[in-house]
DNA sequence: CTTACCCACTCGTCTATACGAGTATGCGTG
DNA sequence: CACGCATACTCGTATAGACGAGTGGGTAAG
């Protein structure tokens, strides 16, 4: 047997009135924080916590399980708990969807990706005819039925985001916007080629936990947060356009926007 | 004894390779989705849940805090399980420090309030000489010492945010900004003044679960993440001059931002 | 009528136990 | 040497029981 990781942790208070559970969270969470732990590695396994502090197995795992809501640490069933592993992110910038970056055959999401040396991949993309959700009909200006883009980012084999983007069917319809691949420059080149001159875009961000269908598609650990960012193009006539509707894992992204102090 | 509210449930599927308290969440889950549960309701208390499915109450206090990990849910000690309310959200606008918003003696966070029909505060002011992190640091081109100014923020008694803004203690120093109140305008306001005119502001947003500190000062709900901001302010010789690093409480806001398509 | 207490109900914490299922390792067999 | 299996470890699921602590309502005492 080799000696006990868990001679790391220090012993509980028993005069305290903090219950167990939360002091041996306590202890492990400030083990990590000062990096006797690091990323990715192995936490005491249950049998050694409950051995060092004395508990019964069920306090030590409502421990555990409090460091992984925390985002601090994720199970691997058969392996043991492990300080989770922070990916490196992607930054979004308020600019991605600049006009000098459409010129290229590649998508933005791909160019961007092999440029930080990732491998980037797109998947399950489906394009469909639908009548659109209450939210997406106003935004779109209630149209009767939408096309559907939807489709999921990964990186490096891991899944980041995916994302549907609507837009109005009379626009769509019968267009190369409606072909699984739109062509270089993707649908923004494509919509200016039909006349419509992008003008704006109005971005909505917000974050909650993701669903139990989220969390499958984007294989989140627990304790991760979801993105949810709402765009809407606007043409010169300011008309909204398009609508994308994206869910992004929250440990992979870091947007950035840049703001006029005007 | 009033008719068991769990007669909204179904029963389990003893086949099921799924787990039973994943099954249980799942009935719960479905129920809030289509609204025979709403909001602030409570729910089945633990005791009528192990009566209904015939389960031990550990299995039956699983399926409830899968429920609260992901948002659905909050208990409160002595009295139930209550379908999570869905605050008022507060819209952050990406021109919010533009400087017409900036003529008046209130703050931007004041005035906004009130035009919603809130009732703002403003908590727990501090302003210190500090040194900063690392990362604040290169923010603000490695000054040797900050001010920091530190606040809470809260709408109609319930916090939801606090931010803290760091400015080289060379600009700041002996000015209105070293202030409690700063006057009207805001700091923004103050540095124009003394010939810092804003030219920018660079905006970077995560999201994550909160730190146990974040739990007790925005008073958070388990499975209720925190939005990250970390805005830098630049004048027009490109220096930056302030840094402020706000946590929200993802469920009171929603980031909105308007993005030229150029 | 009001106050204070008790009780019933809620969730919170903790123990002890059992079995199942995924993983890794090493050993023995072919 | 290669393969497969046994085994020991990991976490996952579930049971049964106990006591504590917060809440609210009803009842009994003042």
């Amino acid at each position: 047997m080799p000696p006990l990781a868990s001679g790391l942790l220090g012993a509980l208070d028993p005069t305290s009135d903090r219950a167990v559970f939360r002091q041996i969270a306590d202890q492990l969470r400030e083990a990590i924080d000062k990096g006797r732990f690091r990323e990715g590695d192995k936490l005491p396994s249950e049998t050694e916590l409950v051995d060092h502090f004395g508990v019964s197995r069920m306090t030590v795992r409502n421990a555990l399980s409090l460091l992984q809501q925390e985002g601090l640490a994720v199970s691997e069933h058969g392996k043991g708990v492990f300080v989770r592993p922070r990916p490196p992110v992607r930054r979004l910038a308020s600019d991605r969807f600049a006009r000098r970056h459409r010129e290229q055959g590649k998508s933005a999401f791909t160019v961007e990706a092999e440029a930080a040396g990732s491998r980037p991949e797109v998947d399950g993309l489906e394009v469909k005819e639908e009548r659109p959700s209450p939210d997406i009909s106003a935004r779109l200006g209630s149209p009767r039925k939408v096309l559907a883009r939807r489709r999921r980012y990964l990186l490096d084999g891991r899944p980041v985001e995916f994302a549907t983007s609507y837009l109005p069917l009379d626009l769509a319809r019968n267009t190369p916007i409606a072909q699984p691949n739109p062509g270089p420059g993707g649908i923004y080149a494509r919509l200016e080629e039909m006349g419509h001159r992008l003008d704006h875009f109005d971005e909505e961000i917000r974050a909650r936990m993701p669903t139990p269908a989220e969390v499958r598609t984007l294989r989140l650990a627990s304790g991760v947060p979801v993105i949810h960012l709402v765009r809407t193009a606007y043409d010169a006539d300011g008309r909204a356009v398009e609508v994308c509707d994206t869910v992004m894992a929250a440990d992979a992204y870091v947007l950035a926007y840049q703001l006029p102090a005007t």
